[in-house]
DNA sequence: TGAAATAATGTAACCGGTTACAGTAACCGG
DNA sequence: CCGGTTACTGTAACCGGTTACATTATTTCA
């Protein structure tokens, strides 16, 4: 026998109570059609006194619209997607949305539906390689609206996208080690396969060696993963085993810059007398490393809140950018040799 | 003209061309009554051809359930919620709901309702003040569940709690202070006003002062707030200001240990040398800090997963505990002035 | 003054699922 | 061989809102 959990009180009981029919219980909820003075007031006080509250999911499903936009990420521990959830939460916010939270964990099988997509929300935002080319073309073609976070669209799904210079800023922080410093063996921790932030960091890198006139030697690349533990498990391991000299390290992000840092403290070596290290994103807590760490400063907040913008434009039918590149900026702190006056708070 | 967005394929189309009633379909996919192999097949086909997603919503309505928890910050900057949300999300996925996240936007209208709640979820984690007492009685009063993060119940609405232990922890931190570094002049950080941590943190830094004979001095408490920002304010203004001696600070967290820490480097006092300075939680950060900060661990991650198991038990009609307080740990780095080997990745 | 516009409201058909209830066919024990 | 299960399927009434369309009362204006 079910139960009907007559708890919740709709909208019929206040229309039967305000004697007037659900239709104008509803226009005047929504305020999208006049309403006569007396029945508002009646309605008004109908409501207040059975607590009526509108079921959401109702109106959803009328309206075909979730008023809830999602996010899709690759895992939540990163310090990193803190100041972006900051800047996607203020825009959502004002909008008056909600906003979904859903990473993809490891692998996840492929045959069931994203945790957070067409079904349940009204737009997507998706980080990186959270969602597989095929799957965004799908949204493409389901006419769905998404927006990519640091990564450009495929090339049948021409959603907008939202990333950071990449290549320019790692060009010119490996050409300051190079000409500021004298580093010439200068180490290359890669990130993750595929991701393009991590390609565009590498072809940076070896755009600076090849205006050096350095060879680029693969022995000289490490798989970093944008993961403080891989980078410091990569890095003790090339430092265990006879390595090939070197003096710097680009560490992909100030993630792996962290395992890095401890490597090569570990290993008895001096940053930034021995090794020169710089890192990528600019993390809340880069000027408190020790050293404190040179690192690219990437608008990650900013990124969030243009990628959500982007979205409602995409929502509400307004123009969108196909592409937005925020600027980065190199921040020179200690750990690449330089002089260093701490950034006062 | 409301174009009635045609595109989505529903149950009743998927009804159609595998020759079958809509309830027939709907059993399949919720595999809640026997459905005879030769139709199941012909239904899998149908779906997987038509590329066949149930709607969440209308299902939700159905079912009055929304396969969805929400969770209620203050704000969402603070690096310690980045391990809260990962703890949680590995529940709620396991459980395959969904997470809405949301924050209370700096104080926040009353009268309009919480981003999340009775409406959108089955469920809400609460982490500390994000709600008023009185809203968090009136969802105990709508038998809505709830499970309280870092906070206790208030009297009339005896939900689950899980918080750490403070009070035990800070106490023997500055009596580490006291008795192993032997300082007596202990700066107090204090954390946001009416915050529960907060007030076990100074009960704990009261008594341990009480046990060895310390007198207690309001002008040895500064406001930290749990923020970085603040807690640099406070301690920098204290620091221009004539002010009474002191030998070391207990920040009230990390966070605030990184503002403190900040400004004694700039006012040229030296940790620990000169002085001793502890936080509280051990975010990822604190063993890269210069020096590697002494801090009391905070089971985090655990905080979230057992808030959210909580929460599905009540949600499942099982049975709760009232009150989980997950044990905490001094970890003794540098900055208190300890001999400190690095924590190793 | 009469036709047309406007304001205020009601009726009922949706939205896209779930499920109580009913019915039929095959199966089972005595 | 028959009453009672059990397996499978369909019909239609929900869930709680929104809204197209119809209706009536009230203005507005030529």
């Amino acid at each position: 026998m079910m139960t009907r959990r007559s708890s919740s009180v709709t909208i019929r009981d206040v229309a039967r109570q305000a004697d007037v029919s659900v239709a104008t219980v509803s226009r005047f909820i929504n305020r999208n059609a006049p309403v006569s003075q007396t029945v508002a007031r009646r309605i008004q006080e109908v409501m207040a006194a059975l607590n009526y509250v509108p079921h959401a999911t109702a109106r959803h499903l009328a309206t075909r619209r979730t008023r809830t936009i999602g996010l899709l990420l690759i895992n939540m521990h990163r310090d990193f997607f803190a100041p972006l959830i900051t800047g996607i939460e203020t825009v959502v916010d004002q909008r008056e949305y909600s906003l979904l939270v859903a990473t993809i964990r490891g692998g996840q099988r492929k045959n069931q539906p994203a945790p957070v997509g067409t079904h349940n929300t009204d737009g997507l935002l998706v980080f990186a390689d959270s969602l597989s080319d095929d799957q965004i073309i799908q949204l493409y073609q389901r006419n769905f609206p998404v927006v990519l976070i640091h990564r450009t669209a495929p090339q049948n799904a021409p959603f907008p996208c939202v990333t950071v210079e990449n290549k320019a800023a790692t060009r010119k922080s490996i050409e300051h080690l190079i000409e500021h410093h004298n580093r010439r063996r200068i180490l290359f921790m890669r990130g993750p396969l595929h991701q393009e932030d991590a390609h565009w960091r590498e072809v940076g890198y070896k755009t600076a060696l090849a205006a050096h006139g350095i060879p680029f030697d693969e022995n000289m690349v490490l798989q970093g993963d944008f993961e403080r533990e891989v980078a410091y498990a990569s890095l003790s391991h090339f430092l265990r085993n006879g390595h090939p000299q070197f003096d710097a390290v680009f560490a992909g992000d100030d993630d792996a810059a962290i395992g890095v840092l401890t490597a090569l403290k570990e290993a008895g070596l001096r940053v930034p007398e021995d090794i020169s290290v710089v890192g990528f994103d600019d993390l809340r807590l880069t000027p408190f490393l020790s050293p404190p760490l040179t690192t690219v400063r990437a608008p990650t907040e900013e990124v969030g809140r243009a990628a959500a913008e982007q979205l409602f434009h995409l929502i509400e039918h307004r123009d969108t950018e196909s592409m937005i590149l925020l600027p980065t900026e190199i921040v020179y702190r200690r750990s690449c040799g330089c002089d260093y006056s701490p950034d006062l708070l």
